[in-house]
RNA sequence: GCCCUCGUAGCUCAGCGGAUAGAGCAUCGGCCUCCGGAGCCGUGUGCGCAGGUUCGAGUCCUGCCGAGGGCGCCA
């Protein structure tokens, strides 16, 4: 059990002999900030003195009193303090427990959790237009959305990843001629893509190849390459085409029918998306006849559906306009607004030298991320995407980020790693021999440093917890961060072999290193980065 | 004009309604007889403005100011 439900069943009990009635239905606890608060805290008094009829402070002494009676599991000390705060102070042995459960449940099973309850969730990432390679705003959504999918599968959720590829329409045929135009040597049209890649891959095409199959294929072959180096895997690229060959969007337009979701006015059919909040109805056919773009998404997401419980997608800050709508589309077919989650990532500056960096030749008017990865590496381009929340506008400064030494985050936390590797690696050098954690004294872990690393270890499976609710990967490298400097305080300070370290502290502290290494292989695998061994 | 996101230290950013707001970089200064000094420790400055809700607000609500993005029978 918890230390936490020990600690709020004590405080139940506590309520009701202090003649609160009834008991409040969540009782808060915390880890304060400052360890003169002791190691949990709870504002229970504050939070049910009003209700209750009591002053706060009043309220807290009787809890306190009552508590003080009998002390729960590892409490050596409850005090009030402040406005009415409950404070609970621990033995180290509660640190202990969670060494020992740590080690225990391992990678593949600390810091995980049931919310998900097995629900299929599709995320829906990148879905870039396949005429052109990726570029460096890709790269956000893309590590984005594959760690949110690493969260939720840790979460208890069952995930498909999921690319849209936008392979039919005028853009389709603008590059498709670009393609035939650079193939033959003459001048690229119009409305056509210019960049250097055109060429490239004008010169790879053969000479009877359909420019439009074979340079989406080509498109989608450059996609996936970049996504490769991410380490990222879309189960399914999901054709456009496909939709309208198996008759999907008909289907659509006849659902939304059915649903009573479509009127027709000056020769087009509009959708009724101010019935759930959009600001205004949107047209799907065209008074022409031609779908919008909106059409055949509607029919992407009811095909989604048809096939998942919940979706998740990821737009471009440039898309934040188009979520009400979306959102109108599913519920006037019938789904439930959280079914479908949307999640905006806002734009990203690359800062080169001091300055803006400008856009590449190669693609036109784009910086590829191609180059971003070639010039800081896939690993630290991951963690950098990630580190910052997507809610707030990124700068990526490719010097910073390219650094190899210890002031890159990244590195930081990686070489944590590496060092324990390297610690454990030489514990086998010297011939000691790891004892089974029964065997383990675990209750010689009393220097601060050690406690320390225990007290980060114990929030990752909250930190993890949250992330997952709030789709914030960035508090997993907050953590990782966290985790890094107490390992690399705990390794300046504590010697785990070495003159005046008994065999005892030695498996002690080998146990400590191998829980902290669990914690950040779980932490760097949630990022999508590596946990290096050496560097 | 309307909608979305953001505004926290000189810079880049954390901060699940809690107590004295934290990291990295940059500045200045300490620490190597042993597991990787690619490290550790110390040092200064800050929540855009004004109201409100609350026992308690950087966090929630409203307004204003500022930045970015979006407002098409384009995709």
């Amino acid at each position: 059990m918890d230390v936490r439900d020990h600690l709020r069943d004590a405080l139940r009990n506590a309520l009701g002999r202090a003649g609160v009635d009834p008991l409040p239905d969540e009782i808060a606890l915390e880890r304060p900030a400052n360890l003169d608060h002791g190691d949990w805290s709870s504002n229970v008094a504050l939070a049910t003195a009003k209700s209750a009829g009591k002053n706060p402070r009043e309220l807290g002494q009787a809890l306190v009193d009552a508590l003080s009676a009998e002390l729960p599991a590892h409490v050596t000390g409850v005090e009030i303090a402040g406005p009415g705060f409950v404070n609970f102070r621990l033995a180290d042995s509660w640190l202990h427990n969670v060494l020992v459960e740590v080690l225990e449940e391992g990678v593949d099973g600390y810091a995980r959790s049931d919310l998900g309850s097995g629900a299929h969730l599709n995320v829906e990432f990148v879905s870039a237009n396949p005429n052109k390679p990726l570029h460096a705003g890709h790269g956000r959504g893309a590590c984005y959305g594959d760690s949110i999918a690493r969260l939720k599968e840790r979460c208890g959720f069952r995930v498909t990843r999921e690319t849209y590829i936008n392979d039919r329409g005028v853009q389709m045929t603008n590059y498709a001629n670009s393609l035939a135009a650079a193939k033959v040597g003459g001048p690229i049209p119009e409305d056509g893509y210019q960049g250097a890649y055109i060429h490239e891959w004008a010169a790879e095409m053969p000479v009877d190849a359909d420019p439009l199959e074979w340079g989406l294929e080509r498109g989608k072959r450059s996609h996936a390459a970049t996504l490769e180096t991410l380490g990222i895997h879309h189960e399914i690229w999901f054709s456009e085409r496909s939709l309208v060959a198996s008759g999907a969007i008909d289907a659509a337009m006849d659902d939304l029918r059915t649903h009573e979701a479509v009127f027709e006015a000056d020769g087009a059919v509009w959708l009724r998306s101010t019935d759930f909040g959009d600001d205004k109805d949107r047209v799907l056919v065209k008074s022409d006849g031609d779908l919008t773009y909106l059409t055949p998404d509607i029919a992407y997401h009811r095909d989604k559906f048809d096939r998942s419980d919940l979706l998740f997608n990821v737009w471009g800050a440039d898309h934040h306009g188009y979520v009400a709508r979306m959102k109108a589309a599913m519920q006037l077919l019938g789904h439930d607004p959280d079914e479908l989650e949307i999640a905006i990532t806002q734009m990203v500056d690359f800062v080169k030298d001091g300055e803006p960096m400008k856009m590449s030749g190669r693609s036109g008017n784009q910086i590829d991320l191609d180059d971003i990865i070639a010039e800081v590496g896939p690993d630290a381009a991951r963690f950098t995407y990630l580190m910052q929340s997507v809610d707030s506008r990124q700068t990526f400064d490719l010097d910073e980020v390219a650094k190899k030494g210890m002031e890159n985050p990244v590195f930081y936390v990686q070489y944590a790693h590496a060092r324990i590797c390297s610690i454990l690696a030489r514990a086998v050098e010297a011939g000691v021999e790891r004892a089974p954690l029964e065997a383990v004294d675990v209750a010689l872990l009393v220097d601060e440093r050690e406690l320390a690393l225990l007290r980060s270890l114990e929030e990752l499976p909250d930190i993890v917890r949250i992330a997952c609710i709030d789709n914030a990967p960035h508090r997993v490298a907050a953590w990782a961060r966290e985790q890094a400097a107490a390992l690399h305080g705990f390794y300046h300070d504590c010697y785990v072999m070495g003159d005046g370290v008994s065999a005892g502290l030695t498996q002690a502290r080998l146990a400590l290193v191998a829980a902290s290494q669990v914690g950040l292989q779980i932490a760097l695998d949630l990022l999508g980065v590596s946990a290096p061994e050496s560097m």
